[in-house]
DNA sequence: CCCGTTCATCGAAGCGCTTCGACACCGAGG
DNA sequence: CCTCGGTGTCGAAGCGCTTCGATGAACGGG
């Protein structure tokens, strides 16, 4: 409970027989010190131990090494992917020595705005951006650095990174038609995420049509409870008899899809085969395990830091897409 | 992409006509300013766009205005709960005008001892603490104000919040008492949760088997994938064929116990009784809706934020154990 | 042997804010 | 009429750090 009173620069400075600009270049490297010396330096900064404080620092740098990862945290979201990005973020962001301000959208931009104009954060890493983002325009105006996860109307100037969602629905589409599947649908997300105009599930869906040309394939959104997603198979199935190939892009319904499809008396992958756009824990969880496509949040949140850290430096930071991955299981044939 | 020149307290003061410091106690009210010259102020404020630099105000004023959220994000975790926990902290820090610096526990005691040593946050937040929490003797040691959610072994001294688990597996045999049932089993956590030594689990299971007293009662753990679920339930009616009440305390494995007991021709709540220990959503999208005792992640969240506060006050402030709530839905009878 | 370099280090000037003590002004009480 | 205690405001001293320009020592080339 003692409260000691903070160690300064000053501090190590005494204690090694320097001056306090010494010791700051021997931590931050930008001038030669000679080894001796920074032998010393360290030596002491270890003894006291030493922590810089931050405020101080941010003060006389203009760089607070810490930078904001606004979240969406609405309903709706698909959590587990979104905690894997918010862990790699957070990772990946120490390793650049920067830490992590969490926001939630509903700060909305004004809420930028205000951590952008305190000099609180660097930068800024926002999560599910949508087709018509309110903060986009913003964004450009305040010329804060800042990468995307997703893909607004016009990305033109901004950096964004997404999985590549179009190539995503493409990869189960033709890994179905491989298998010899000539109908095949898309349970996608639910209604409401479509009306939004979130880019993702509309991409997928763009991509999983293209790639089915030739083939019979729908797509319907699907909603999230037992008895909708019961309810909804049972209809496709209704409409079309011969339908053998489900692709799931709904992390939320997986589980059900294949309760439903159990209680219908089809069995996977005997009757229909279902491959599935989620997490891998999801998938293997699964019975049977399912092939799927992966999402990479670990990647996502790697790369997008990566390229928030290169813009904090002035190194131009193009947008990139994420490469989809199909993992082949028991659930397709 | 212009890079304006950032508005100071001095260009608010320059504009308003008065001395620097007069702005400053406009705006933190902490000494008497007439009317008159306040309004003046905060005109001037608005027109310029003012706001803080949050670095130097943290130097000055030792305060950072910033408090750490210390988030497991280890697998097996509860997603949904801990992001409706993470959404109510940061709401109940903004109240308070704080921010929240986003940490990992993988960074580990020494993460810890740096944010505090470096003034970057005032307070701590640390989720998931385990029964025997290598941190917590950090914490001790550091003097840090810090709230844990969950209770270590010896928490004397420490402020924690958490939802009373022995109380909620004890409403549960209790409702299943109520209702006339005479075996019943609790399914809890997977094996790993109890090895760890993670309170909550172990509590429940007191809770539970201390309620159900002159009733025959089991708790097992439980696994999260489908196969295994299915392998634990059949075992158990195996063995206690007269079962006819069910707790599930695991969120992940709710579905697949129902979908088991559907596969073993048991019908909820016909056959079996089942409450669940879980967010009122999962609940509520099950079939048939589940009865269930409320994890309040966002009460928890809110009282831990406000303790905390309390705390940088100098305020006292106690551990608290929040009630939970049985809602009785259609799968119990 | 002197001068121009390079290398290592130092001192001091801020960065933008809070806070303390001082001060001027005003009305009330003696 | 003078003094006294509030009020409202100001000026200046830091808070702990980075960074710029200056300085001194060591050194090689002419």
């Amino acid at each position: 409970m003692r409260k000691v009173r903070t160690v300064t620069i000053a501090d190590v400075a005494r204690h090694a027989g320097v001056a306090v600009s010494t010791v700051s270049y021997v931590l931050s490297g930008k001038r030669a010190i000679s080894a001796t010396t920074r032998q010393r330096v360290l030596e002491s900064v270890r003894a006291l131990g030493y922590h810089p404080n931050a405020g101080a620092r941010a003060l006389a740098s203009k760089r607070a090494n810490v930078i904001a990862l606004v979240l969406p945290l609405r309903a709706g979201m698909n959590l587990p992917v979104l905690m894997q990005f918010a862990t790699s973020v957070v990772a990946t962001a120490r390793q650049f020595d920067h830490d992590v301000l969490l926001m939630t959208a509903d700060e909305g931009p004004e809420g930028i705005q205000r951590v952008a104009a305190s000099a609180l954060v660097d930068g800024l890493l926002l999560m599910d951006v949508e087709v018509r983002d309110p903060r986009v325009p913003l964004l450009r105006e305040l010329g804060e650095p800042s990468v995307l996860i997703g893909f607004p109307a016009d990305a033109d100037g901004l950096t964004c990174v997404d999985l590549d969602f179009a190539r995503a629905g493409a990869l189960c589409a033709e890994h179905l038609a491989a298998g010899g599947h000539r109908e095949i649908a898309l349970l996608g997300a639910p209604r409401v995420v479509y009306e939004r105009g979130t880019g993702f599930a509309e991409r997928t869906r763009a991509g999983f049509t293209a790639a089915a040309r030739g083939l019979t394939a729908v797509a319907v959104p699907c909603e999230e409870t037992y008895d909708e997603v019961a309810e909804t198979v049972k209809l496709l199935f209704d409409r079309h008899p011969g339908l053998t190939g489900l692709v799931v892009h709904n992390e939320a319904a997986v589980g059900h899809v294949l309760a439903a499809l159990r209680a219908l008396g089809r069995s996977v992958p005997e009757d229909v085969s279902v491959v599935a756009i989620c997490p891998d824990d999801v998938a293997e969880r699964a019975s049977p395990a399912l092939t799927s496509v992966l999402i990479p949040a670990e990647d996502v949140g790697h790369e997008a830091v990566r390229l928030l850290m290169a813009k904090l430096d002035g190194l131009p930071a193009d947008s990139m897409l994420l490469e989809p991955r199909l993992t082949i299981r028991e659930s397709t044939r």
